[in-house]
DNA sequence: TGTCGTATTATGGTATACCAACATACCGAC
DNA sequence: GTCGGTATGTTGGTATACCATAATACGACA
């Protein structure tokens, strides 16, 4: 989609490095919740497992050792980090924080490409939700925080954000399937949204904090079942 | 000091591994100077001068890349990160949303042991600012605000500061200097830490807010001044 | 004289070889 | 039977060898 807005005459060179590929491949892995958190990850068996040589993955996983998605027990070697409700609930502090900042901003400067784009991604996560997609449902979340992040001109923040989330992504996606059930899930999001197009930059940023108010919640109430 | 707090016979063991070395000391050599914005890290001239071998460099290069502090250009290699003013400002911004929490957190659970460290941080800070010595004030306001989030129980929020005052580490040594010139430099931690003790928690943020809003203004007009 | 092409070199990307340390299991002595 | 020691295998840490590519410089031809 949108190829015509951005993409001149460049090649595009795809200078895709493998170890790219590597953090993408071990990084999604992660996410999705095929290696569970306190999981060794071995490096020999990551080699064959991904088919590259052991410079790669080691690169990979001090990437990822960076981004907080993988801790290295000295001697013992490289463990997908796991997560407790103290962390937790931290994180979605902080992302409360940026996102209701990053919210008001974006509601401050009113863009019309922004509140098309913003009701864009409002009716594929609609549709999502109908379809009872989760995937989808997940990925249109992200598109739609992103707009606002972008829009906002708040990049950094956006980066922090997406390995904030990164490292709760399993408690994201259970959050986003029981808050299907319990509150309309697009609802928060239509709230949001409103407010950032009627350049209401408190509302936008109470919506935010209300909405990730109960998805804390939630998750908060998942993890200290679990233990 | 402190020898008994909690090290009981455990063996120390240090378990620090050549490539924790290497990035402390290529994160120490950007934050100094030493290396500046857009220089190129060519691997093999830094395996001479770390006298370690690439495998070693590259795995530190990668976690700085991670971290933001080094960038690797697409068949190039990597280059220290540069930092332009709108990147700045959004760090400031960030720092100023996430250390404003902090602290109207620590104000809110009062804490002797806390006022201690902060008052005992307050003097170091004072004593290196009327000593002229750069580097110490710059150690002691890391302390201050160390104090400040590990108090409330931020320890990832204070990952992340810390990672992006790496990233303006340069712009923090000049903001420092500077600061003492115009307003006393301490003057606004005191009133920090005055705030923070007498549990005024709006006091405390407000106050870290006009910190930092200073500090994001002395910055600007030095990158701006520097362009 | 300027431009194109080629050769050389430097650099990053990838793979692999080697080593030291920890864990485990087995065996012997008390 | 239990405790201790030794041997072995697995794993991470480190170093190095090899390859592909991009930049640069030099030379030839128009």
């Amino acid at each position: 989609m949108e190829q015509t807005q951005d993409s001149d005459l460049r090649i595009d060179h795809s200078p895709a490095t493998l170890r790219q590929l590597a953090v993408e491949r071990l990084r999604q892995a992660i996410i999705v919740g095929r290696f569970n958190g306190g999981d060794r990850l071995v490096e020999r068996t990551l080699c064959e497992q991904l088919g590259v040589s052991r410079s790669v993955v080691r690169e990979a996983i001090r990437y990822l050792e960076a981004e907080g998605l993988v801790e290295t027990l000295a001697r013992s070697g490289p463990v997908v980090a796991r997560l407790d409700w103290p962390r937790a609930r931290q994180i979605y502090d902080i992302r409360r924080l940026l996102e209701a900042d990053a919210a008001a901003a974006c509601a401050r400067k009113p863009d019309d490409a922004t509140k098309a784009r913003l009701n864009a991604a409002l009716r594929d996560l609609q549709a999502a939700f109908d379809a009872a997609a989760p995937q989808d449902l997940y990925a249109a979340t992200t598109v739609f925080y992103e707009v606002i992040f972008r829009a906002a001109g708040h990049d950094i923040a956006w980066e922090i954000v997406q390995r904030l989330n990164s490292r709760i992504s399993r408690l994201r996606a259970l959050t986003l399937a029981t808050t299907n059930r319990r509150v309309s899930g697009p609802a928060h999001m239509a709230r949001i949204a409103a407010a950032i197009c009627a350049n209401d930059a408190e509302g936008a940023a109470d919506a935010v904090r209300a909405h990730l108010g109960d998805a804390a919640e939630i998750a908060r109430s998942l993890l200290e079942d679990a233990r």
